[in-house]
DNA sequence: CCCGGAACCTGAAGGC
DNA sequence: TGCCTTCAGGTTCCGG
């Protein structure tokens, strides 16, 4: 499941491909991931252009085009971008031909992904809060936007406004860091419980982004190898195993229909 | 505005 | 063996 870590992984690897290159040919083998315009005309007005510059906000895409125009690309659950695969893979949904004879393809199993085309950053802009890697995220602005949700902690961190790129595995690796129980209402944590996530969430994502990602289901690096980061999960994902801290077995709970991990003894209510 | 639940989607896994 | 149900979760939509 790509979140902030795996985008922001593929964004570096895929940068020194893509920028400066142009555009030559776009294959839509899926017209239904394409959003907001028909896919002719997404292909049309990116067909020819050059890709001036890559960026990643919060768990998206965006290839900045000569024409001014943004290509978009979310890979929600199960997308992945793959440079120059050595056999054609399934489930692909899109390629982008490069003029150096380079291959981007996108391949989405649960068909979720998105493309898009915009003619500026705002439509993504106006989705998502501070990027949590970005100076401007302090602690006090944090607390700022906790306080007036009374919703669970974990279920807060996952609204894509109040911090963006977050997803339900760094949810709950970074609660548990700051020791924090995942249904605890947010406006519920004190300034330090506040403090210790602001920081528990930046020290996991640095980390996961040293790891290259998690790769859990079908996420993959560019380069078609995994990423590293799932290695050293302590609570996500791992339901009935040890807590490295104490033993006691990790818990499951749906939280908003997500599976949540934590440990009850080090995480209490 | 805020909240929780459902829908979207497909393949894997488990039950019978 | 095979059919059926459940689960996975990022985002959006909808009703309260």
């Amino acid at each position: 499941m790509p979140e902030l870590p795996e985008v922001e992984t593929i964004k570096r690897e895929l940068e020194p491909h893509v920028v400066g290159r142009e555009l030559t040919a776009v294959n839509i083998c899926d017209t239904k991931i394409v959003a907001h315009l028909s896919p002719k005309i997404l292909k049309d007005r990116i067909t020819g252009k050059r890709i001036e510059s890559l960026k990643r906000r919060g768990k998206y895409l965006l290839f900045r085009l000569s024409s001014g125009d943004y290509l978009i690309i979310h890979l929600r659950m199960s997308g992945a971008i793959l440079l120059n695969p050595q056999q054609p893979l399934p489930h692909t949904r899109l390629i982008l031909r490069l003029d150096d004879g380079t291959e981007l393809v996108f391949t989405d199993r649960r068909r979720l992904g998105i493309v898009s085309l915009t003619d500026s950053e705002k439509p993504v802009e106006d989705k998502l809060g501070p990027e949590p890697l970005k100076p401007h995220f302090t602690a006090e602005e944090f607390a700022n936007r906790l306080q007036r949700r009374k919703a669970p902690i974990k279920a807060v961190l996952l609204d894509q406004k109040v911090i963006a790129g977050i997803g339900n595995m760094y949810a709950d690796e970074a609660l548990f860091k700051a020791g924090i129980h995942p249904l605890r209402p947010a406006n519920s944590l004190s300034l330090q419980e506040t403090e210790r996530l602001h920081t528990a969430i930046i020290s996991t994502l640095r980390s996961a982004i040293k790891n290259k990602g998690a790769s859990v289901e079908t996420y993959l690096r560019p380069n078609g190898e995994t990423g590293t980061a799932h290695f050293h999960f302590k609570v996500a994902h791992r339901g009935g195993r040890p807590c490295p801290t104490c033993g006691t077995p990790i818990q499951r709970l749906p939280i908003r229909n997500r599976g949540s991990y934590f440990c009850p003894c080090c995480q209490k209510y």
